[in-house]
DNA sequence: CTGAAAGCGCTTACAG
DNA sequence: CTGAAAGCGCTTACAG
């Protein structure tokens, strides 16, 4: 049982007393070796317990058959799905993943991106990353000449396609919602402006709005965390006490706006109905279990994987499907309450 | 700006009219280099946007710069703190890091190793893993012949170190705690035996009964998750009404606790008293925010790694000192009452 | 069905 | 300070 670091191609061929070509036939299941030589070989791979370098092999077929995944936090449950999709079909298709985690930095991700130029991976996938992508960024991702997808991110390229979710839509579901089950005084808690995906979501919210002839409108900035969302929804809570609901551009600020609403010892959703986005897993468990949207995360890692495989096997992309858009789903629970029955 | 995938050494030593071992050197920063021919070298490069062959490199030196790091499952936030750490470290060193999910399979995990052994990484980090180590795993390991250092797993190899926590110590400070504070009918509802780390915390809830000359015992089983947990709680709350504190062996099992102790209409920690274990990040957000013990985790995530890589680099890790073990800390929130007040 | 040879893109003594 | 040559461990035409 020795497993000598020093066992290689060679060290088989020769005990087999075959040539490298021959062993390296064998391990890549080629038809044309005997019967008789293939066994031997396989014997002796066995003894040396032999697992040949992938180093060596990558190198050789320019291929290695592992794909970069790049997301701005690991630890953020938010990703978590995307990524198993994403890890879905990188298992049925062989290959390896290589995980990063940008921090939410540009300057991390140029650095990876760097690196996983660097030979070691066939392609990439970029997953959120917080801020729109800008021009000298689109060049140097575009000259890198390595296949990349984004996921949750817009991108204006040609070269680059993306899946995303339709925001604007998604914001229009959750307020017109509100507004069918009579709430009328609907504020807005959302995210940074310099994000797209942030910007489309008051889009929505106020499109509904405009669409079902209500003048009121109440936006406030939670920069997608629960601190500021806290600080938004006191602002809220002690100077506009006509609002009946808050529509939340995201779970993590809904989080922050439930404490805030607690704190001025009011019910949810008796006093005020509440809608999130996203749906993230630990949402259906608090007390009362939030409404919410959910974009297909799981769905979009892999889908977006297999667009990114696609890529590296060449077979085309036709370039009008290059983009996907995926709908959010309204999640219906427990934190909004109908005005129509009073 | 041309980014050809075909730029290699060669092309730029021909470019730059040097050798290519002149390129090698100037891309290590070798000393010995006229600084003329450096920088014209660094022109060129510049020129080409080349960057070398990680892969080349690699097979070259034998050596990756990269380590392998395995966990349970990526999504779950009780690792991400484990993996900060150790990614602190790799970045400190200049490592790159390969981050793979086990799925909580033995199976996989094999897989993955097997991956990781095919030459592509200097190490492994294994995190966690739900079940104990069998022999003929360790076996396997040992045959692999790659650095391996354990985190939050105990393995009983002279050649493998681990990182692990008290868990016998830290159930004991729980159990005391709530002893001191004057309840005497606590329960304890544990995770599944074939786990040493599940054993452990048992054994501490049992010994600071015995040394506060307490007889009663009422133990569960939770199997570490939240449903099991809602169902040994409600068993609890059913029939040994006498009970007015449960420390659960995890915080997950905590959450599945609290629901059942909801339901029942019984308030926390007016009625009973909860402590936890692990101190997730979410349970310092419920309500009412729950008493729980806290592992090192990002202290342990960055130790770890740093003895992976004193391995790799043949530093001599003393064997005395090969296996860590820290101490869990009490954090004391709002889930417990004193009896003692009464 | 099998082997010899060249090549993948680097590094590293060795010689000068 | 610089170059020629061998080597890292594989694969892949090519020839037989």
């Amino acid at each position: 049982m020795s497993s000598n670091k020093s066992v290689n191609i060679y060290t088989i061929a020769e005990e087999a007393g075959v040539s490298k070509s021959t062993v390296s036939r064998v391990l890549n299941n080629k038809s044309d070796v005997s019967k008789k030589t293939r066994e031997k070989v396989l014997k002796v791979m066995k003894e040396f317990n032999y697992l040949p370098s992938k180093l060596a092999r990558s190198l050789a077929t320019n291929k290695t058959q592992t794909i970069g995944l790049i997301i701005p936090d690991i630890a953020n449950p938010f990703f978590s799905e995307y990524i198993k999709g994403a890890e879905k079909k990188v298992i049925e298709e062989d290959y390896n993943l290589m995980l990063c985690s940008s921090h939410w930095t540009a300057k991390e991700e140029l650095r990876e991106i760097k690196m996983l130029r660097e030979g070691i991976v066939d392609g990439v996938l970029m997953i959120g990353g917080g801020i729109d992508i800008s021009e000298s960024y689109l060049e140097f991702l575009e000259e890198s000449s390595i296949p990349i997808v984004f996921i949750d991110r817009r991108v204006d390229s040609d070269n680059i396609p993306s899946v995303n979710v339709d925001n604007c839509k998604a914001a229009y579901k959750a307020t017109n919602y509100l507004l069918e089950l009579g709430h009328r005084k609907i504020a807005c808690v959302k995210g940074p402006d310099v994000l797209q995906s942030s910007r489309d979501r008051v889009k929505g919210y106020e499109k509904a709005l405009a669409d079902f002839e209500i003048d009121y409108r109440l936006i406030k900035s939670g920069y997608f965390n629960g601190e500021d969302s806290h600080q938004a929804t006191c602002e809220i809570l002690k100077n506009h006490r006509e609002v009946t609901a808050i529509f939340y551009a995201n779970d993590a600020m809904a989080l922050g706006g439930i404490r805030a609403i607690k704190e001025f010892g009011l019910q949810i959703p008796e006093d005020i109905s509440i809608v999130g986005c996203d749906d993230l897993d630990i949402i259906s468990l608090i007390t009362p279990p939030l409404t919410t949207l959910k974009q297909p995360r799981y769905e979009m890692g892999y889908v977006g994987m297999e667009m990114l495989m696609n890529k590296i096997d060449d077979k085309l992309i036709i370039d009008s499907s290059k983009d996907i858009v995926y709908d959010m789903e309204l999640i219906k629970r427990e934190s909004v309450i109908s005005l129509n029955k009073l």
